[in-house]
DNA sequence: GCTGTAACCTGTCGGC
DNA sequence: TGCCGACAGGTTACAG
Protein backbone atom coordinates (compact mmCIF):
# COMPACT_ATOMS: atom_id res chain seq x y z
CA UNK A 1 0.00 0.00 0.00
CA UNK A 2 0.61 3.35 -0.38
CA UNK A 3 3.23 4.00 2.40
CA UNK A 4 4.02 7.31 3.87
CA UNK A 5 5.82 9.04 0.70
CA UNK A 6 2.85 7.96 -1.72
CA UNK A 7 0.56 9.02 1.34
CA UNK A 8 2.16 12.24 1.37
CA UNK A 9 1.63 12.76 -2.72
CA UNK A 10 -1.67 12.38 -2.44
CA UNK A 11 -2.17 14.90 0.18
CA UNK A 12 -0.07 17.78 -1.80
CA UNK A 13 -2.05 16.57 -5.14
CA UNK A 14 -5.93 17.11 -3.27
CA UNK A 15 -4.64 19.69 -1.20
CA UNK A 16 -4.16 22.56 -4.31
CA UNK A 17 -8.13 20.98 -5.35
CA UNK A 18 -9.57 20.49 -2.35
CA UNK A 19 -8.49 23.31 0.10
CA UNK A 20 -11.85 26.29 0.53
CA UNK A 21 -13.97 23.73 -1.49
CA UNK A 22 -17.11 22.43 -0.01
CA UNK A 23 -18.58 19.34 -0.81
CA UNK A 24 -21.37 19.46 -2.69
CA UNK A 25 -22.50 16.26 -1.99
CA UNK A 26 -20.85 12.68 -1.18
CA UNK A 27 -21.94 9.61 -2.80
CA UNK A 28 -21.08 6.12 -0.70
CA UNK A 29 -21.53 3.80 -2.74
CA UNK A 30 -20.23 0.74 -0.71
CA UNK A 31 -20.23 1.43 2.81
CA UNK A 32 -18.16 -2.20 3.65
CA UNK A 33 -14.78 -0.78 3.16
CA UNK A 34 -12.32 -2.39 5.56
CA UNK A 35 -14.60 -0.60 8.56
CA UNK A 36 -18.42 0.65 8.26
CA UNK A 37 -18.78 3.98 6.77
CA UNK A 38 -20.11 6.02 10.40
CA UNK A 39 -23.15 6.72 10.54
CA UNK A 40 -24.98 9.63 8.14
CA UNK A 41 -21.30 9.83 6.80
CA UNK A 42 -22.74 11.37 3.54
CA UNK A 43 -25.60 13.61 5.62
CA UNK A 44 -22.74 14.58 7.74
CA UNK A 45 -19.68 15.63 4.95
CA UNK A 46 -22.23 17.32 2.45
CA UNK A 47 -22.36 21.32 2.58
CA UNK A 48 -19.03 21.23 4.97
CA UNK A 49 -15.88 23.03 3.24
CA UNK A 50 -11.95 22.19 3.43
CA UNK A 51 -10.28 24.05 5.95
CA UNK A 52 -6.68 22.30 5.86
CA UNK A 53 -5.60 18.53 4.80
CA UNK A 54 -2.77 16.63 7.06
CA UNK A 55 -1.24 13.67 7.28
CA UNK A 56 -0.37 11.30 10.39
CA UNK A 57 1.50 8.66 9.30
CA UNK A 58 -0.56 6.68 6.89
CA UNK A 59 -3.48 8.60 7.39
CA UNK A 60 -4.58 11.35 5.46
CA UNK A 61 -6.95 13.81 7.51
CA UNK A 62 -9.17 16.44 6.38
CA UNK A 63 -10.45 19.41 8.68
CA UNK A 64 -13.47 20.12 7.64
CA UNK A 65 -15.47 23.50 8.56
CA UNK A 66 -19.23 24.21 9.57
CA UNK A 67 -21.97 23.88 6.76
CA UNK A 68 -22.99 27.76 7.20
CA UNK A 69 -21.20 30.28 5.07
CA UNK A 70 -18.96 31.05 8.83
CA UNK A 71 -15.66 29.53 7.61
CA UNK A 72 -14.03 29.42 11.32
CA UNK A 73 -16.13 26.70 13.11
CA UNK A 74 -17.19 27.43 16.65
CA UNK A 75 -15.62 25.10 19.54
CA UNK A 76 -17.23 21.35 18.99
CA UNK A 77 -19.03 22.17 15.04
CA UNK A 78 -15.97 20.81 12.87
CA UNK A 79 -15.39 17.54 11.50
CA UNK A 80 -11.86 15.52 10.44
CA UNK A 81 -12.43 13.16 7.50
CA UNK A 82 -9.96 10.24 8.23
CA UNK A 83 -8.95 8.10 5.25
CA UNK A 84 -6.89 5.06 5.11
CA UNK A 85 -5.41 3.98 1.78
CA UNK A 86 -5.01 -0.05 2.83
CA UNK A 87 -2.89 -1.56 0.73
CA UNK A 88 -4.85 -1.45 -3.11
CA UNK A 89 -6.93 2.37 -2.10
CA UNK A 90 -6.43 5.09 -4.81
CA UNK A 91 -7.72 8.37 -5.04
CA UNK A 92 -8.11 10.16 -8.57
CA UNK A 93 -9.54 13.61 -9.01
CA UNK A 94 -11.73 14.34 -11.98
CA UNK A 95 -13.88 12.08 -14.12
CA UNK A 96 -11.00 10.22 -16.18
CA UNK A 97 -11.30 6.48 -17.40
CA UNK A 98 -13.26 4.27 -15.54
CA UNK A 99 -12.35 0.54 -16.01
CA UNK A 100 -13.64 -0.56 -13.20
CA UNK A 101 -16.70 1.47 -11.43
CA UNK A 102 -17.34 -1.45 -9.65
CA UNK A 103 -14.47 -0.26 -6.91
CA UNK A 104 -15.13 2.82 -6.36
CA UNK A 105 -16.91 3.26 -3.37
CA UNK A 106 -16.79 6.78 -2.42
CA UNK A 107 -17.45 10.18 -4.59
CA UNK A 108 -17.14 13.43 -3.35
CA UNK A 109 -18.41 16.19 -5.15
CA UNK A 110 -17.32 19.74 -4.86
CA UNK A 111 -19.27 22.60 -5.42
CA UNK A 112 -17.52 23.41 -8.76
CA UNK A 113 -18.38 20.11 -9.92
CA UNK A 114 -15.04 18.43 -9.49
CA UNK A 115 -15.09 14.60 -8.42
CA UNK A 116 -12.97 13.13 -5.76
CA UNK A 117 -13.12 9.35 -6.18
CA UNK A 118 -12.03 6.94 -3.73
CA UNK A 119 -11.15 3.42 -5.41
CA UNK A 120 -9.86 0.10 -3.65
CA UNK A 121 -10.33 -3.24 -4.98
CA UNK A 122 -9.28 -4.50 -2.04
CA UNK A 123 -11.08 -2.75 0.40
CA UNK A 124 -8.56 -2.64 2.99
CA UNK A 125 -9.43 0.98 2.95
CA UNK A 126 -11.08 2.83 5.44
CA UNK A 127 -12.65 6.07 6.59
CA UNK A 128 -13.94 7.64 9.58
CA UNK A 129 -15.32 10.81 10.50
CA UNK A 130 -15.19 12.58 14.17
CA UNK A 131 -14.84 15.86 15.78
CA UNK A 132 -11.36 17.36 16.61
CA UNK A 133 -11.68 16.98 19.94
CA UNK A 134 -11.71 13.23 19.23
CA UNK A 135 -7.81 13.29 17.12
CA UNK A 136 -5.92 12.98 20.21
CA UNK A 137 -7.56 9.95 21.81
CA UNK A 138 -9.18 8.40 18.57
CA UNK A 139 -8.20 4.64 18.23
CA UNK A 140 -6.34 4.35 15.04
CA UNK A 141 -4.30 7.28 15.48
CA UNK A 142 -3.87 7.61 19.35
CA UNK A 143 -1.21 4.74 19.34
CA UNK A 144 0.74 5.86 16.31
CA UNK A 145 4.56 6.37 16.42
CA UNK A 146 6.58 9.41 15.61
CA UNK A 147 7.13 10.89 12.39
CA UNK A 148 9.71 10.37 10.87
CA UNK A 149 10.14 13.77 9.03
CA UNK A 150 9.44 15.67 12.23
CA UNK A 151 12.29 17.59 13.53
CA UNK A 152 11.29 15.52 17.20
CA UNK A 153 12.87 11.91 15.34
CA UNK A 154 15.85 11.93 16.46
CA UNK A 155 18.51 8.93 16.81
CA UNK A 156 18.29 8.69 20.46
CA UNK A 157 14.27 8.67 20.01
CA UNK A 158 14.67 5.79 17.50
CA UNK A 159 16.66 4.03 19.89
CA UNK A 160 14.41 4.09 22.59
CA UNK A 161 11.90 2.54 20.51
CA UNK A 162 14.34 -0.68 19.54
CA UNK A 163 15.68 -0.91 22.82
CA UNK A 164 14.34 -4.06 24.62
CA UNK A 165 12.18 -5.28 21.55
CA UNK A 166 13.80 -8.83 20.38
CA UNK A 167 11.79 -9.31 17.23
CA UNK A 168 13.89 -8.82 14.12
CA UNK A 169 14.72 -5.06 13.20
CA UNK A 170 12.08 -5.42 9.98
CA UNK A 171 9.38 -6.62 12.13
CA UNK A 172 9.85 -3.61 14.56
CA UNK A 173 10.22 -1.19 11.98
CA UNK A 174 6.61 -2.09 10.16
CA UNK A 175 5.07 -1.68 13.80
CA UNK A 176 3.46 1.91 13.58
CA UNK A 177 3.20 1.96 16.95
CA UNK A 178 7.55 2.26 16.83
CA UNK A 179 7.26 4.46 13.84
CA UNK A 180 4.28 6.28 11.67
CA UNK A 181 4.76 5.61 8.02
CA UNK A 182 6.72 3.09 7.03
CA UNK A 183 6.00 -0.19 5.13
CA UNK A 184 7.33 -3.27 3.66
CA UNK A 185 9.12 -1.52 0.98
CA UNK A 186 10.66 1.24 2.61
CA UNK A 187 11.61 -0.57 5.52
CA UNK A 188 14.03 -2.83 2.92
CA UNK A 189 14.93 0.18 1.48
CA UNK A 190 16.26 2.12 4.46
CA UNK A 191 17.74 -1.09 6.23
CA UNK A 192 20.06 -1.26 3.27
CA UNK A 193 21.04 1.95 3.50
CA UNK A 194 21.71 1.46 6.88
CA UNK A 195 23.60 -1.85 6.39
CA UNK A 196 21.89 -3.21 8.91
CA UNK A 197 20.18 -6.90 8.48
CA UNK A 198 16.91 -7.25 8.14
CA UNK A 199 17.24 -10.10 10.63
CA UNK A 200 18.97 -8.86 13.95
CA UNK A 201 17.29 -7.86 16.68
CA UNK A 202 16.11 -4.91 17.28
CA UNK A 203 17.22 -4.43 20.67
CA UNK A 204 21.02 -5.02 19.29
CA UNK A 205 20.93 -1.63 17.85
CA UNK A 206 23.21 0.61 19.67
CA UNK A 207 23.82 4.62 19.43
CA UNK A 208 26.35 4.27 15.96
CA UNK A 209 23.55 2.33 14.28
CA UNK A 210 20.96 3.91 15.23
CA UNK A 211 22.11 6.86 13.96
CA UNK A 212 22.36 5.52 10.31
CA UNK A 213 19.35 3.66 10.49
CA UNK A 214 17.45 6.78 11.58
CA UNK A 215 19.41 8.99 9.09
CA UNK A 216 18.39 6.04 6.38
CA UNK A 217 14.67 6.46 7.25
CA UNK A 218 14.50 9.94 6.99
CA UNK A 219 16.80 10.01 3.02
CA UNK A 220 14.70 7.83 1.75
CA UNK A 221 11.34 8.73 2.81
CA UNK A 222 12.30 12.51 1.68
CA UNK A 223 13.75 11.01 -1.85
CA UNK A 224 10.64 9.26 -2.17
CA UNK A 225 8.21 12.39 -2.05
CA UNK A 226 10.59 14.14 -4.46
CA UNK A 227 10.02 11.18 -6.70
CA UNK A 228 6.64 11.37 -6.20
CA UNK A 229 6.24 8.13 -4.45
CA UNK A 230 6.86 4.41 -6.16
CA UNK A 231 3.87 2.74 -8.21
CA UNK A 232 4.19 -0.50 -8.06
CA UNK A 233 0.60 -2.24 -8.74
CA UNK A 234 -1.98 0.08 -7.90
CA UNK A 235 -0.38 3.23 -6.55
CA UNK A 236 -0.78 6.13 -8.64
CA UNK A 237 -1.36 9.73 -7.62
CA UNK A 238 -4.78 11.91 -7.21
CA UNK A 239 -3.88 13.27 -10.67
CA UNK A 240 -3.19 9.53 -11.74
CA UNK A 241 0.37 10.27 -12.57
CA UNK A 242 2.47 7.64 -11.68
CA UNK A 243 5.64 7.72 -9.15
CA UNK A 244 9.22 7.05 -9.99
CA UNK A 245 11.00 6.13 -6.89
CA UNK A 246 10.69 2.60 -7.91
CA UNK A 247 13.06 3.09 -10.06
CA UNK A 248 15.75 4.29 -7.58
CA UNK A 249 14.90 1.02 -5.58
CA UNK A 250 18.22 -0.70 -4.85
CA UNK A 251 16.95 -3.80 -2.90
CA UNK A 252 12.84 -4.00 -3.21
CA UNK A 253 11.79 -6.52 -5.82
CA UNK A 254 15.40 -6.96 -6.86
CA UNK A 255 16.13 -10.40 -6.15
CA UNK A 256 19.05 -12.22 -7.84
CA UNK A 257 20.23 -9.10 -9.30
CA UNK A 258 23.44 -7.45 -8.02
CA UNK A 259 23.26 -5.48 -5.00
CA UNK A 260 24.63 -2.28 -5.79
CA UNK A 261 26.64 -1.42 -3.50
CA UNK A 262 29.03 -4.63 -3.49
CA UNK A 263 28.07 -7.21 -6.37
CA UNK A 264 26.45 -9.50 -4.16
CA UNK A 265 23.75 -11.18 -4.88
CA UNK A 266 20.57 -9.70 -3.56
CA UNK A 267 18.33 -12.05 -1.61
CA UNK A 268 14.44 -12.28 -0.79
CA UNK A 269 13.55 -13.74 2.79
CA UNK A 270 9.81 -14.03 4.11
CA UNK A 271 9.55 -12.48 7.77
CA UNK A 272 6.09 -12.60 9.28
CA UNK A 273 4.59 -13.46 5.82
CA UNK A 274 6.11 -10.56 4.34
CA UNK A 275 9.26 -10.37 1.46
CA UNK A 276 12.70 -8.70 3.10
CA UNK A 277 14.91 -7.92 0.30
CA UNK A 278 18.14 -7.26 1.41
CA UNK A 279 21.97 -7.87 0.82
CA UNK A 280 23.67 -10.28 2.87
CA UNK A 281 26.88 -9.22 2.62
CA UNK A 282 26.51 -5.46 2.80
CA UNK A 283 23.59 -5.98 5.91
CA UNK A 284 24.99 -7.35 9.28
C1' DG B 1 3.37 -8.43 27.47
C1' DC B 2 5.56 -9.93 23.36
C1' DT B 3 5.78 -12.43 19.04
C1' DG B 4 4.39 -14.73 14.90
C1' DT B 5 0.64 -16.18 12.01
C1' DA B 6 -3.79 -16.16 9.82
C1' DA B 7 -7.33 -13.61 7.95
C1' DC B 8 -9.59 -9.89 5.58
C1' DC B 9 -10.61 -9.14 -0.32
C1' DT B 10 -9.59 -9.18 -5.05
C1' DG B 11 -6.60 -8.64 -9.10
C1' DT B 12 -2.43 -10.23 -11.38
C1' DC B 13 0.96 -13.30 -12.79
C1' DG B 14 3.33 -17.60 -13.59
C1' DG B 15 3.17 -22.52 -14.12
C1' DC B 16 0.97 -26.46 -15.87
C1' DT C 1 -6.58 -20.85 -23.69
C1' DG C 2 -7.99 -21.83 -19.22
C1' DC C 3 -7.46 -23.17 -14.54
C1' DC C 4 -5.17 -22.95 -10.15
C1' DG C 5 -2.20 -21.40 -6.64
C1' DA C 6 0.90 -17.91 -4.91
C1' DC C 7 1.44 -13.35 -3.97
C1' DA C 8 0.62 -8.29 -3.25
C1' DG C 9 2.27 -1.89 -0.68
C1' DG C 10 -1.65 -2.87 5.64
C1' DT C 11 -3.70 -3.88 9.92
C1' DT C 12 -6.05 -6.56 13.38
C1' DA C 13 -7.23 -10.60 16.14
C1' DC C 14 -5.73 -14.40 18.25
C1' DA C 15 -2.90 -18.32 19.75
C1' DG C 16 1.33 -19.64 21.85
Amino acid sequence: MPELPEVETVRRGLEVRLLGQRFRSVEARRPDLRWPLPPDFSARLRGRKVLALRRRGKYLLVDLGVTSADAVPRAGEGLVLLVHLGMSGRIVIGDGEDEMPQHEHVVFVLEDGTRIRFRDHRRFGAMDLFPPAAEAGHWLLAGLGPEPLEPGFTTAVLRSRLTGRRSSLKAVLLDQRVIAGLGNIYVSEALFRARLSPLRQAGSVGPVRAARLSHAIREVLEEAIAAGGSSLRDYVDASGELGYFQARFRVYDREGLPCPSCGSTIRRIVQSGRSTFHCPACQR
